[in-house]
DNA sequence: AAATATTGTGTGTATTTTACACATTTAAGA
DNA sequence: TCTTAAATGTGTAAAATACACACAATATTT
């Protein structure tokens, strides 16, 4: 009794000496759609050990701060956008991937039509990098990156995510570019409609592109609510 | 005595609210099969707020510790089996989840094969229960619970994982009783067996069931090898 | 008015999924 | 050893889905 007391105080003081030890972060990857190219949005590391380099939004998580709140406020900070798609996709924590001490990161993606923002971009020390130009980054945040964009090349083949990153009206070209933009893949023009439509969540809008330099196509919306009724459920077991 | 030790937990809690710091731990969700059902391993929670809940198998992470070292050391501990399956799921950082102050939490999945062990289990605050009659647990976990099973859930049928929860030989019976529970589903057996085949990873080991009370059936393998190679990589839009 | 660029549409074929039934093999028990 | 019980092993037809592929219509630009 007296030895399984003292145990626990001794439990206790290395659970408080960890405590003291290490450091909480989250870490957005925050993609956008603009020029048929898909991006991400990085700011100049303030690290010294990093100086130059690019890296990903992130900061502390607060102690009294939930870890999507954390990630909320960053993008709030960034970008001035509310109401954005975002969605917590793994935990880092190597324990030498910060210089400074141990840092765990929690690693978010957050999906931004880039049009409603145009905001604190002109910071300058904030850009939108094209995917398929990412080489080295700050930290382990090339890692980080490229598990982001593996999950969301996955989500978008099984959720109308990738909607979020359009306007809400958007073309059947725009979608077709958007898809292989993520995937990197080339794919059938009269196929890619046939499913799309098949599907049924288009809504027509009953307008058409503007200011393009030829034949305009029409404009769809999707229809979220249908898709959370008739959604599909059961995949198929298929490895 | 016991004061003593009550003190102490309140002295260590303000001094953690002092530093501002945020607790690390991982949370293992451990799945097995056994008797045709999908179970997971519990601990009795040696909290004084959980007294008499079930809860997952947790510890603080050392401040010396990568994430999955942690996860493999409980598992090592509880479990003493080596080379299990494991993946990280989620991680947990609701400020109130923990009643002694801020800790966030990272969930892991692992599947281990239930003949295996038999080991440690003996201590009789560990015990596998069926995942259909798990109802509250202490702490969030059993958010954190149904999280991960929902995971596994989408993950088998897609990744070959369900195979760590068999024997290295096992027949096509046994496999379709898995998934079915895995899935909470009923499959046809033809059709579930067509599947197999023409997925063309199994592998005739040339020997049957031994001490089943019907006609015995024959015994495979899972070739993990031949897998890699042939994986699929484009799954199609399907939403 | 001609040239350019993109939209919008359909069909036939191959592949995959699903539903479904019966004879065979082994173990157990009478 | 015969009978019974229980699960194995196998095939086919119909339906749904995926894929490859070409041409006429429309808007813009010059």
């Amino acid at each position: 009794m007296e030895k399984k007391n003292i145990k626990t105080l001794q439990t206790i003081q290395s659970e408080v000496e960890s405590i003291n030890r290490i450091a909480l972060s989250v870490d957005c990857v925050i993609f956008g759609f603009d020029e048929n190219k898909l991006k991400v949005l990085l700011i100049r590391s303030d690290i010294t050990k990093y100086k130059g380099k690019w890296s990903l939004l992130g900061d502390l998580v607060k102690p009294e701060e939930g870890l999507d709140a954390a990630a909320y406020r960053i993008l709030k900070q960034r970008t001035g956008m509310d109401d954005v798609y975002l969605e917590q996709v793994h935990t880092f924590g190597d324990v030498d991937r910060h210089p400074v001490g141990r840092v765990v990161t929690i690693a978010y993606c957050s999906l931004i039509n880039i049009q409603h923002h145009e905001l604190k971009i002109h910071d300058n020390e904030l850009h939108w990098h094209g995917v398929e130009s990412i080489r080295a980054l700050a930290f382990d945040h090339r890692k980080i990156f490229t598990t982001c964009l593996q999950q969301l090349q996955k989500r978008v083949q099984e959720h109308p995510l990738a909607l979020k990153l359009l306007p809400n009206k958007f073309s059947l070209r725009e979608l077709q570019n958007l898809y292989e933009a993520i995937l990197s893949i080339k794919l059938d023009r009269r196929n890619f409609r046939k499913k799309f439509f098949a599907m049924d969540f288009l809504v027509d809008v009953d307008e058409i592109e503007k200011n393009v330099p030829h034949r305009p196509g029409k404009l769809y919306k999707f229809d979220y609510n249908k898709y959370e009724r008739k959604k599909k459920k059961w995949s198929g077991i298929d490895f």
